[in-house]
DNA sequence: CGTGTTTGACCCGCGC
DNA sequence: GCGCGGGTCAAACACG
């Protein structure tokens, strides 16, 4: 497989200003589970998966992964009928963290916000805004843990990743997300180097349920 | 002007 | 069939 240095150019900088991040990765059938506020909830899910917690520099030591491949998604129109639905790869991020927005080195627009029924948080939807690049991502606040984010991804990018090292200079805000982010934005690319292993693992078991935990190797055991 | 957010309306799937 | 909830669209708006 390919460098993730050369994908993540920033992957070796954990700057997190936000000092209480935290990260754990679920599938989304646990996460499917949590919305619906089932017994096995997102919470406990924590527990069994068994990295509660986590700082993101301690994410090589513990950290847990999970994907699945079969995941039912709208196209990109949800509105025309007899569309053939597509099935992506669908990956839920679980983080403690200040701040919703992840600098995860894409580019990201953003293009809905909901209420979320039994939550107090809405829910935003963004879409990457490089050409031809359909990956979505879901950033949610949990209403019983208002520290945890949970930010849902659908698809892999097709495209190296946008933003160079220097936010300033290349990452350039609006005013929005100046206001939201800009003091507090968190560099979890090394995080997203697993994200981006193990969607293109997925991709190869397209008839799969659920694919196999997964150890990046640049991290260590 | 380019880029991005906000937000109400709309569409669709699903459960009852 | 109907209502609810989730997901998306698109016009209006903000800002450098």
């Amino acid at each position: 497989m390919e460098n993730h240095q050369a994908i993540f150019p920033c992957s070796s900088s954990s700057t997190s200003s936000a000092s209480d991040l935290s990260l754990n990765m679920v599938n989304s059938h646990a996460y499917t589970e949590f919305q619906a506020h089932k017994p096995n909830g997102f919470l406990g899910l924590m527990t069994n998966m068994g990295a509660p917690n986590l700082r993101v520099n301690d994410v090589s030591q513990s950290q847990r992964f999970v994907g699945t491949a079969t995941n039912e998604v709208k196209s990109s129109s949800g509105k025309k009928k007899g569309d053939t639905k597509i099935r992506k790869p669908r990956y839920a991020f679980q983080t403690r963290s200040q701040v919703d927005i992840l600098d995860d080195g894409y580019r990201w627009r953003k293009y809905g916000q909901k209420a979320v029924k039994n939550n107090i948080f809405p829910r935003s939807y963004y879409r990457c805004t490089h050409q031809g690049c359909n990956v979505k991502k879901q950033v949610q606040r949990l209403s019983k843990d208002a520290g945890v984010v949970v930010t849902t991804y659908d698809g892999m990018h097709s495209h190296p990743i946008e933003k160079p090292c220097d936010q300033k200079s290349i990452y350039r805000m609006s005013p929005y997300r100046a206001i939201h982010s800009s003091a507090l934005a968190i560099d979890v690319t090394s995080i997203f180097s697993l994200y981006t292993e193990v969607t293109a693992a997925v991709s190869d078991r397209t008839n799969k349920d659920e694919v196999q935990f997964a150890k990046p190797k640049h991290l260590g055991p």
